[in-house]
DNA sequence: CTCTCCCTTACGAACGTTCGTCAACATATC
DNA sequence: GATATGTTGACGAACGTTCGTAAGGGAGAG
């Protein structure tokens, strides 16, 4: 079934170039098929890529609830930790990460509605997900901090990271993450207790 | 002079819509001549743009080396609150912190090259300013992790205040810079000490 | 002051190319 | 024979770019 290749192309095509940077030619020949035959699947341009990339937000978002339903019982930093290098995984091992990240920062001005719209539904069920581990953390004394802002304050966390991957290449975020993580674990963690890295 | 109008108006055009969804004609339109007559000023839509990004990094970090040089002696904390309020109010005030977010994250590709290794350049001296004021805060007492990664933890945030401020909008950047802070400078600074905020 | 020469700036017209899109037609599957 | 999936050819629109040309101003010469 090539609905599933031409998705599959545009994917990595728009992850990489963007919305503008990719033609149809291009997603076609990807394929094996020509530019044409992608409107026996699609309304057109703009409808796959719209497709693509909310397709993209609810996998994404449920990886995340996958993740943090497993790992729930965790301590919090080993939680927070892995949680992070997951996330470093999965934007190397798949575009989609790539994907809404680049095009979440310039979307196709006349699609900008649409992609902001998908994009804050996206944050903010993520932003709760994580809030509901921060607040049974701070019950259970893990942390000292208020749990609204230990979350925003990781999701930023995330944000940078997301930055220094699209942008800056692999060892930069690393450098990036293991330096960020340090400071974070010691602002939020209670320094009665002893449990480090 | 109409030179300096076509950069302003591509400046804005680009930090918008960016590289592909900026069209000559549009610069033009918006200076209030026809697209051919920028080729009297420039070599094409390449020149125009690099010359135009590669201005607004040396730019910006002027702007930075500026502001280091007369707020070196300040107490850390109130340096570092006061460089990300700076921060955000140039987001605000003008587009290229827009512009060189928005196309070091997607640039267009024939260009990537060139993009990337200015944006590094820019990248890797901003970081060498901010890690002097580290290392003498270190050296003075003022905060108690290494300068290495207290810098790039710092570094970090600012990308991550970035990110928000891009697609986030103004509430929600607040609301992760004051966060952020708020754990950062925990995490960084000295129990011993005792200043806050 | 005037005439000439040149450089800058601008524009109309046109170039070749690529873009997304559409209608008509072919093929294969069930 | 209907349905799904491709191909083909063509379309108008937009793109960046190039050409020849013309207006304007400054410099230098007479």
């Amino acid at each position: 079934m090539s609905y599933q290749l031409i998705k599959d192309a545009a994917l990595d095509l728009f992850a990489t170039y963007g919305y503008e940077g990719t033609s149809l030619a291009d997603i076609a020949k990807e394929v094996g098929i020509k530019k044409q035959s992608i409107y026996a699947h699609f309304k057109g341009k703009d409808d796959l890529f719209l497709q693509v990339l909310k397709e993209t937000f609810s996998i994404e978002l449920k990886r995340e609830d996958t993740y943090l339903r497993t790992n729930f019982d965790k301590p919090l930093n080993v939680f927070l930790w892995d949680a992070l290098q997951s996330y470093m995984y999965r934007f190397h091992h798949d575009n989609r990460l790539n994907l809404w990240l680049r095009n979440a920062f310039l979307p196709p001005s006349h699609l900008y509605k649409e992609v902001i719209a998908s994009l804050y539904d996206y944050i903010d069920q993520v932003e709760q997900l994580y809030l509901k581990r921060f607040q049974h953390a701070f019950d259970q004394g893990e942390m000292k901090q208020s749990p609204g802002i230990a979350s925003m304050a990781f999701s930023a966390l995330l944000d940078a990271i997301g930055v220094e991957m699209v942008y800056g290449g692999d060892m930069r975020a690393s450098q990036k993450l293991y330096a960020s993580w340090q400071i974070f674990w010691v602002g939020i963690s209670n320094p009665n207790e002893t449990s480090n890295n």
